[in-house]
DNA sequence: GACTTTTGACTACGTTCGTAGTAAATTTAA
DNA sequence: TTAAATTTACTACGAACGTAGTCAAAAGTC
């Protein structure tokens, strides 16, 4: 339930991904992959990636008369780039409320856990004096 | 630069945390907080506060004919569900990619950053059956 | 009590994004 | 080559959010 804080929108990373997991994939072939997860018109798929193109995520080359689409850069670093934002604007730069939330969520044993914990407290120290 | 993904606007963000931050405020109280970071009217940050109140986030009481603000429910709360929907949407689920950003990024000592990298490690393996 | 300031409700506009229709261009098939 | 299918472009609309104006109610002041 979170807005803008990346300038990307819930669809347009979906498609972004399905392009970084399928290089030169065209606008039918996102249509025909993202149809799997959720019900949207072909226009809908065509619209957004023409967005990202505009944007600059995406690069395209026609190939046969159709386009052909790729990142523009390579995911890791526009997640890492996400992550460094979310970590920026929702939680003021600190990584503690991140390793807290791991502490808590299930999926850790509970070894993990307290690693985590030992971490936060010391991590808390450091960012008191920031 | 990313869009919806909680619900909640980056000003809305921004207004909230005030509110955790300065219990039972007045909007003239908030609009001077808010006033030492960006520039905004004061009818921008009412707007945004009944918004928030709409939308559930904050409670208000009366107290000698002006409103004042309190935070539903708490901000470890709120910030947990936010990370959460970050991992799961943004992430697909997995919290590794933000736990490899953190143990990269500056900030973390190098021993906070080589206990995290074990975590990964660990928690990538977890995953590997999800 | 009339005037000024403060406070809050209501309305509105621009942008971004999800959504999608329609039409134009291009490719393919008959 | 002419019709059919595919692909792309253009346009549009609603919701959410940042932004803010107007106006009325309420409180304080002289």
């Amino acid at each position: 339930m979170l807005k803008k804080h990346h300038g990307l929108g819930e669809l347009e990373l979906d498609v972004l991904k399905l392009v970084w997991q399928t290089p030169g994939s065209t606008v039918q072939e996102l249509v025909d992959l993202i149809a799997a997860d959720r019900a949207c018109a072909r226009t809908t798929v065509l619209t957004v990636v023409q967005r990202l193109h505009t944007k600059g995520f995406l690069t395209r080359k026609k190939v046969d008369g159709v386009f052909r689409f790729w990142g523009k850069e390579e995911q890791s670093k526009v997640m890492t780039r996400l992550i460094g934002q979310f970590v920026e604007k929702v939680l003021d730069g600190s990584a503690a409320p991140f390793l807290a939330y791991l502490a808590d969520s299930t999926g850790l044993t509970e070894a993990q856990a307290n690693k985590l914990r030992d971490i936060v407290r010391e991590i808390e120290k450091n960012e008191g004096r920031r």
